[in-house]
DNA sequence: GGGAATTACTTTCATTATGCAAGCAATCGA
DNA sequence: TCGATTGCTTGCATAATGAAAGTAATTCCC
Protein backbone atom coordinates (compact mmCIF):
# COMPACT_ATOMS: atom_id res chain seq x y z
CA UNK A 1 0.00 0.00 0.00
CA UNK A 2 1.80 3.21 -0.64
CA UNK A 3 0.81 7.02 -0.23
CA UNK A 4 -0.81 7.66 -3.61
CA UNK A 5 -3.40 4.63 -3.05
CA UNK A 6 -6.84 5.84 -2.45
CA UNK A 7 -7.17 4.39 1.07
CA UNK A 8 -10.93 5.09 2.19
CA UNK A 9 -10.52 5.48 6.24
CA UNK A 10 -14.00 5.00 6.86
CA UNK A 11 -14.66 2.83 9.99
CA UNK A 12 -12.44 4.94 12.13
CA UNK A 13 -14.22 4.47 16.11
CA UNK A 14 -12.60 6.19 19.13
CA UNK A 15 -16.12 5.96 21.11
CA UNK A 16 -14.00 3.48 23.62
CA UNK A 17 -11.43 5.97 24.51
CA UNK A 18 -13.68 8.86 24.83
CA UNK A 19 -15.48 7.03 27.24
CA UNK A 20 -12.33 6.53 29.25
CA UNK A 21 -11.15 9.92 29.02
CA UNK A 22 -13.91 12.14 27.06
CA UNK A 23 -13.23 14.75 30.42
CA UNK A 24 -11.32 17.35 31.37
CA UNK A 25 -9.69 15.95 33.76
CA UNK A 26 -8.69 12.15 32.78
CA UNK A 27 -6.42 13.69 30.63
CA UNK A 28 -4.44 16.13 32.97
CA UNK A 29 -3.85 13.06 35.27
CA UNK A 30 -2.18 11.37 32.97
CA UNK A 31 -0.07 14.21 32.09
CA UNK A 32 0.75 15.68 35.49
CA UNK A 33 2.13 11.70 36.18
CA UNK A 34 3.96 11.86 33.15
CA UNK A 35 5.72 15.23 33.24
CA UNK A 36 5.03 15.81 36.73
CA UNK A 37 6.05 12.59 38.18
CA UNK A 38 2.48 13.07 40.33
CA UNK A 39 1.97 9.37 41.75
CA UNK A 40 0.28 10.66 45.34
CA UNK A 41 -3.52 11.40 45.99
CA UNK A 42 -1.79 14.53 47.87
CA UNK A 43 0.23 15.66 44.76
CA UNK A 44 -2.37 15.43 42.18
CA UNK A 45 -4.26 17.92 44.68
CA UNK A 46 -1.28 20.14 44.93
CA UNK A 47 -0.79 20.41 41.27
CA UNK A 48 -2.22 23.45 39.73
CA UNK A 49 -5.89 22.60 37.80
CA UNK A 50 -7.43 22.52 41.49
CA UNK A 51 -8.86 19.33 40.85
CA UNK A 52 -12.00 18.55 43.24
CA UNK A 53 -11.14 16.03 45.78
CA UNK A 54 -13.86 13.80 44.99
CA UNK A 55 -13.65 14.06 41.40
CA UNK A 56 -9.74 13.31 41.75
CA UNK A 57 -11.00 9.98 43.76
CA UNK A 58 -13.75 9.03 41.07
CA UNK A 59 -10.93 9.52 38.22
CA UNK A 60 -8.27 7.55 39.76
CA UNK A 61 -11.00 5.16 40.12
CA UNK A 62 -11.69 4.59 36.71
CA UNK A 63 -8.62 4.58 35.24
CA UNK A 64 -8.07 2.39 37.66
CA UNK A 65 -10.81 -0.12 36.85
CA UNK A 66 -9.85 0.40 32.99
CA UNK A 67 -6.50 -0.35 33.39
CA UNK A 68 -4.95 2.70 32.32
CA UNK A 69 -3.17 3.14 35.74
CA UNK A 70 -2.43 0.68 39.17
CA UNK A 71 -3.11 1.63 42.63
CA UNK A 72 -0.35 -0.03 45.78
CA UNK A 73 0.22 0.85 48.87
CA UNK A 74 3.83 2.45 49.37
CA UNK A 75 6.03 -0.03 50.91
CA UNK A 76 7.46 3.06 53.42
CA UNK A 77 4.30 4.78 54.38
CA UNK A 78 1.52 2.42 54.91
CA UNK A 79 -0.91 5.75 54.59
CA UNK A 80 0.32 6.18 51.42
CA UNK A 81 -0.78 5.00 47.68
CA UNK A 82 1.37 4.97 44.75
CA UNK A 83 -0.68 5.45 41.46
CA UNK A 84 1.70 4.51 38.08
CA UNK A 85 0.85 4.44 34.57
CA UNK A 86 0.27 1.06 33.07
CA UNK A 87 1.36 -0.21 29.21
CA UNK A 88 -1.98 0.83 28.22
CA UNK A 89 -1.64 3.87 29.96
CA UNK A 90 1.61 4.97 28.52
CA UNK A 91 0.33 3.56 25.01
CA UNK A 92 -1.29 7.19 25.22
CA UNK A 93 1.83 9.02 25.13
CA UNK A 94 1.58 9.91 21.28
CA UNK A 95 -1.54 10.87 21.33
CA UNK A 96 -1.19 13.30 24.29
CA UNK A 97 2.24 15.17 22.82
CA UNK A 98 -0.28 15.34 19.70
CA UNK A 99 -2.52 17.08 21.72
CA UNK A 100 0.57 19.02 23.48
CA UNK A 101 2.01 20.06 20.63
CA UNK A 102 -1.21 21.26 19.08
CA UNK A 103 -2.08 23.33 21.96
CA UNK A 104 1.23 25.02 21.89
CA UNK A 105 1.09 25.84 18.13
CA UNK A 106 -2.35 27.34 18.10
CA UNK A 107 -2.76 29.05 22.07
CA UNK A 108 -1.02 32.17 21.78
CA UNK A 109 -0.59 32.15 25.53
CA UNK A 110 1.49 28.67 25.64
CA UNK A 111 3.70 28.05 28.34
CA UNK A 112 5.22 25.77 25.63
CA UNK A 113 8.94 26.13 25.40
CA UNK A 114 10.05 26.85 21.35
CA UNK A 115 12.44 24.44 22.19
CA UNK A 116 10.08 21.94 23.14
CA UNK A 117 8.13 22.73 20.35
CA UNK A 118 10.68 22.32 17.83
CA UNK A 119 11.22 18.93 19.36
CA UNK A 120 7.67 17.73 18.70
CA UNK A 121 7.51 19.19 14.95
CA UNK A 122 10.83 17.52 14.00
CA UNK A 123 11.45 14.87 16.07
CA UNK A 124 8.01 13.74 17.06
CA UNK A 125 8.81 9.73 17.32
CA UNK A 126 11.50 10.66 19.96
CA UNK A 127 10.57 12.72 21.90
CA UNK A 128 7.31 9.42 22.27
CA UNK A 129 10.27 8.15 23.24
CA UNK A 130 11.74 10.13 25.73
CA UNK A 131 8.74 10.79 27.56
CA UNK A 132 8.22 7.20 28.19
CA UNK A 133 11.74 5.86 29.32
CA UNK A 134 12.07 9.15 31.66
CA UNK A 135 8.66 7.73 33.09
CA UNK A 136 9.95 4.38 33.67
CA UNK A 137 12.87 5.40 35.20
CA UNK A 138 11.31 8.19 37.46
CA UNK A 139 8.72 5.12 38.43
CA UNK A 140 11.60 2.54 38.96
CA UNK A 141 13.37 4.96 41.21
CA UNK A 142 10.09 5.65 43.26
CA UNK A 143 8.89 2.38 44.16
CA UNK A 144 12.22 1.06 44.84
CA UNK A 145 13.08 4.12 47.03
CA UNK B 1 19.72 17.06 20.25
CA UNK B 2 19.92 13.64 19.73
CA UNK B 3 17.62 10.41 21.07
CA UNK B 4 20.10 10.40 23.68
CA UNK B 5 20.15 13.71 25.10
CA UNK B 6 18.36 13.82 28.35
CA UNK B 7 15.61 16.24 27.45
CA UNK B 8 13.29 17.26 30.46
CA UNK B 9 9.38 17.81 29.15
CA UNK B 10 8.65 19.12 31.73
CA UNK B 11 6.41 21.88 30.85
CA UNK B 12 3.52 20.33 28.63
CA UNK B 13 0.76 22.37 29.14
CA UNK B 14 -2.67 21.02 27.71
CA UNK B 15 -5.56 22.73 28.94
CA UNK B 16 -6.15 25.02 26.17
CA UNK B 17 -7.31 22.06 23.97
CA UNK B 18 -8.68 20.67 26.63
CA UNK B 19 -11.04 24.14 27.20
CA UNK B 20 -12.45 23.36 23.82
CA UNK B 21 -12.35 19.72 23.19
CA UNK B 22 -12.46 18.36 26.99
CA UNK B 23 -15.89 16.43 26.38
CA UNK B 24 -17.35 13.60 25.08
CA UNK B 25 -19.21 15.05 21.88
CA UNK B 26 -17.09 17.59 20.16
CA UNK B 27 -14.27 14.94 19.12
CA UNK B 28 -17.32 12.87 18.12
CA UNK B 29 -17.92 15.79 15.59
CA UNK B 30 -14.18 16.58 14.39
CA UNK B 31 -14.52 12.76 13.86
CA UNK B 32 -17.95 12.06 11.97
CA UNK B 33 -16.86 15.30 9.66
CA UNK B 34 -13.58 13.72 8.67
CA UNK B 35 -14.55 10.22 8.31
CA UNK B 36 -18.14 10.17 7.48
CA UNK B 37 -17.99 13.30 5.69
CA UNK B 38 -20.72 14.74 8.09
CA UNK B 39 -20.63 18.91 7.24
CA UNK B 40 -24.87 19.71 7.70
CA UNK B 41 -26.59 19.58 11.35
CA UNK B 42 -28.54 16.63 9.80
CA UNK B 43 -26.53 14.67 9.36
CA UNK B 44 -24.48 15.18 12.74
CA UNK B 45 -27.93 14.64 14.19
CA UNK B 46 -28.61 11.48 11.87
CA UNK B 47 -25.51 9.97 12.98
CA UNK B 48 -24.50 7.13 15.60
CA UNK B 49 -24.11 8.61 18.67
CA UNK B 50 -27.23 9.85 19.23
CA UNK B 51 -25.98 13.70 19.81
CA UNK B 52 -28.95 15.74 21.42
CA UNK B 53 -30.04 19.25 19.16
CA UNK B 54 -29.09 21.77 22.00
CA UNK B 55 -25.69 20.10 22.85
CA UNK B 56 -24.83 19.72 19.15
CA UNK B 57 -25.78 23.35 18.45
CA UNK B 58 -23.76 23.66 21.59
CA UNK B 59 -20.85 22.21 20.42
CA UNK B 60 -20.87 23.56 17.17
CA UNK B 61 -20.97 27.05 17.91
CA UNK B 62 -17.84 26.48 20.77
CA UNK B 63 -16.00 25.09 17.81
CA UNK B 64 -16.82 27.78 15.39
CA UNK B 65 -15.83 30.52 18.37
CA UNK B 66 -12.44 28.56 18.45
CA UNK B 67 -12.46 28.42 14.59
CA UNK B 68 -11.62 24.83 14.37
CA UNK B 69 -14.95 25.12 12.15
CA UNK B 70 -16.34 27.68 9.91
CA UNK B 71 -19.90 27.55 9.09
CA UNK B 72 -21.93 28.92 5.85
CA UNK B 73 -25.02 28.96 3.76
CA UNK B 74 -25.05 26.13 1.25
CA UNK B 75 -25.25 28.32 -1.80
CA UNK B 76 -27.79 25.92 -3.26
CA UNK B 77 -29.92 25.43 -0.20
CA UNK B 78 -30.60 28.73 2.03
CA UNK B 79 -32.36 26.34 4.66
CA UNK B 80 -29.03 24.48 4.99
CA UNK B 81 -25.43 25.69 6.71
CA UNK B 82 -22.31 24.05 5.83
CA UNK B 83 -19.69 23.07 8.54
CA UNK B 84 -16.51 22.54 7.63
CA UNK B 85 -13.26 22.12 9.23
CA UNK B 86 -10.38 24.80 9.54
CA UNK B 87 -6.37 24.35 9.01
CA UNK B 88 -6.55 24.40 12.60
CA UNK B 89 -9.25 21.96 12.86
CA UNK B 90 -7.16 19.74 10.21
CA UNK B 91 -4.42 20.19 12.22
CA UNK B 92 -5.86 17.40 15.20
CA UNK B 93 -5.88 14.57 12.25
CA UNK B 94 -2.45 13.53 13.83
CA UNK B 95 -4.00 13.26 17.51
CA UNK B 96 -6.89 11.95 16.77
CA UNK B 97 -5.89 9.25 14.49
CA UNK B 98 -3.29 7.92 17.95
CA UNK B 99 -6.93 8.42 20.06
CA UNK B 100 -8.38 6.01 17.11
CA UNK B 101 -5.26 3.60 17.05
CA UNK B 102 -5.56 3.61 20.94
CA UNK B 103 -8.82 2.64 20.86
CA UNK B 104 -8.52 -0.17 18.36
CA UNK B 105 -5.37 -1.56 19.88
CA UNK B 106 -7.43 -1.63 23.80
CA UNK B 107 -10.81 -2.14 22.89
CA UNK B 108 -11.58 -5.80 22.74
CA UNK B 109 -14.75 -4.91 20.86
CA UNK B 110 -13.59 -2.19 18.29
CA UNK B 111 -14.83 -1.80 14.85
CA UNK B 112 -11.66 -0.99 13.21
CA UNK B 113 -10.74 -3.35 10.88
CA UNK B 114 -6.91 -5.02 11.11
CA UNK B 115 -6.29 -3.61 7.36
CA UNK B 116 -6.49 0.15 8.95
CA UNK B 117 -5.06 -0.58 12.19
CA UNK B 118 -1.86 -1.91 10.31
CA UNK B 119 -1.83 0.56 8.57
CA UNK B 120 -1.69 2.63 11.66
CA UNK B 121 0.74 0.96 13.36
CA UNK B 122 3.14 1.00 10.42
CA UNK B 123 2.05 3.47 8.16
CA UNK B 124 1.39 6.70 10.47
CA UNK B 125 2.30 9.57 8.29
CA UNK B 126 0.74 8.56 5.16
CA UNK B 127 -2.24 8.06 7.61
CA UNK B 128 -2.75 11.39 8.73
CA UNK B 129 -1.86 12.65 4.55
CA UNK B 130 -4.31 10.79 3.62
CA UNK B 131 -6.72 11.67 6.00
CA UNK B 132 -6.37 15.23 5.14
CA UNK B 133 -6.14 14.78 1.45
CA UNK B 134 -9.54 12.93 1.39
CA UNK B 135 -10.89 15.28 3.34
CA UNK B 136 -9.70 18.70 1.33
CA UNK B 137 -11.66 16.65 -1.93
CA UNK B 138 -14.33 15.91 0.05
CA UNK B 139 -14.97 19.15 0.80
CA UNK B 140 -14.47 20.30 -1.88
CA UNK B 141 -17.06 18.61 -4.20
CA UNK B 142 -19.11 19.11 -1.45
CA UNK B 143 -19.46 23.17 -1.57
CA UNK B 144 -18.48 23.19 -5.11
CA UNK B 145 -21.73 21.22 -6.56
C1' DG C 1 1.55 4.59 74.73
C1' DG C 2 -1.35 8.59 73.38
C1' DG C 3 -2.54 12.71 71.00
C1' DA C 4 -1.80 15.35 66.89
C1' DA C 5 -0.79 15.31 62.07
C1' DT C 6 -0.94 13.19 57.50
C1' DT C 7 -3.09 10.88 53.77
C1' DA C 8 -6.72 9.17 51.06
C1' DC C 9 -10.78 9.17 50.51
C1' DT C 10 -16.42 9.83 51.34
C1' DT C 11 -20.47 12.50 52.16
C1' DT C 12 -23.45 16.39 51.74
C1' DC C 13 -25.51 19.76 49.25
C1' DA C 14 -25.66 23.69 46.03
C1' DT C 15 -24.70 24.61 41.28
C1' DT C 16 -24.10 23.41 36.56
C1' DA C 17 -24.44 20.43 32.50
C1' DT C 18 -27.00 17.15 29.92
C1' DG C 19 -30.84 15.06 27.45
C1' DC C 20 -35.45 14.61 25.81
C1' DA C 21 -39.51 16.72 23.90
C1' DA C 22 -41.61 20.35 22.00
C1' DG C 23 -41.68 24.75 19.69
C1' DC C 24 -40.16 28.27 16.35
C1' DA C 25 -38.40 30.81 12.31
C1' DA C 26 -36.54 30.76 7.76
C1' DT C 27 -36.55 28.59 3.39
C1' DC C 28 -37.97 25.59 -0.22
C1' DG C 29 -40.79 22.67 -3.47
C1' DA C 30 -45.28 21.93 -5.49
C1' DT D 1 -49.68 29.57 -0.72
C1' DC D 2 -49.11 25.59 2.19
C1' DG D 3 -46.88 21.86 4.05
C1' DA D 4 -42.25 19.91 4.57
C1' DT D 5 -37.44 20.53 5.68
C1' DT D 6 -33.72 22.39 8.23
C1' DG D 7 -31.38 24.48 11.95
C1' DC D 8 -31.80 25.83 15.84
C1' DT D 9 -33.99 27.41 20.91
C1' DT D 10 -36.73 26.70 25.12
C1' DG D 11 -38.51 24.23 29.21
C1' DC D 12 -37.94 20.99 32.36
C1' DA D 13 -36.44 16.63 34.58
C1' DT D 14 -32.30 14.16 35.64
C1' DA D 15 -27.34 13.45 36.09
C1' DA D 16 -22.69 15.21 36.82
C1' DT D 17 -19.71 18.41 39.07
C1' DG D 18 -17.50 21.13 42.75
C1' DA D 19 -16.57 23.18 47.40
C1' DA D 20 -16.51 22.18 52.11
C1' DA D 21 -16.68 19.29 55.75
C1' DG D 22 -16.24 14.72 57.76
C1' DT D 23 -13.99 10.02 58.39
C1' DA D 24 -10.76 6.12 58.79
C1' DA D 25 -6.22 4.32 58.69
C1' DT D 26 -1.63 5.14 59.55
C1' DT D 27 2.48 7.48 61.34
C1' DC D 28 5.11 10.89 63.91
C1' DC D 29 6.54 12.84 68.13
C1' DC D 30 6.96 13.28 72.92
Amino acid sequence: MTKNTTYKMTVCPMTYVLEILGDKWSFLIIRDMLFKGCCQYKQFIESDEGMATNILANRLKKLTQHDLITQCKDPNNGRQKLYHLTTKGLDLVPAILHLIKWSGKHDSETLLSEKIMHYLEHRFDDAVDIVKQEYRQKCHVETVN
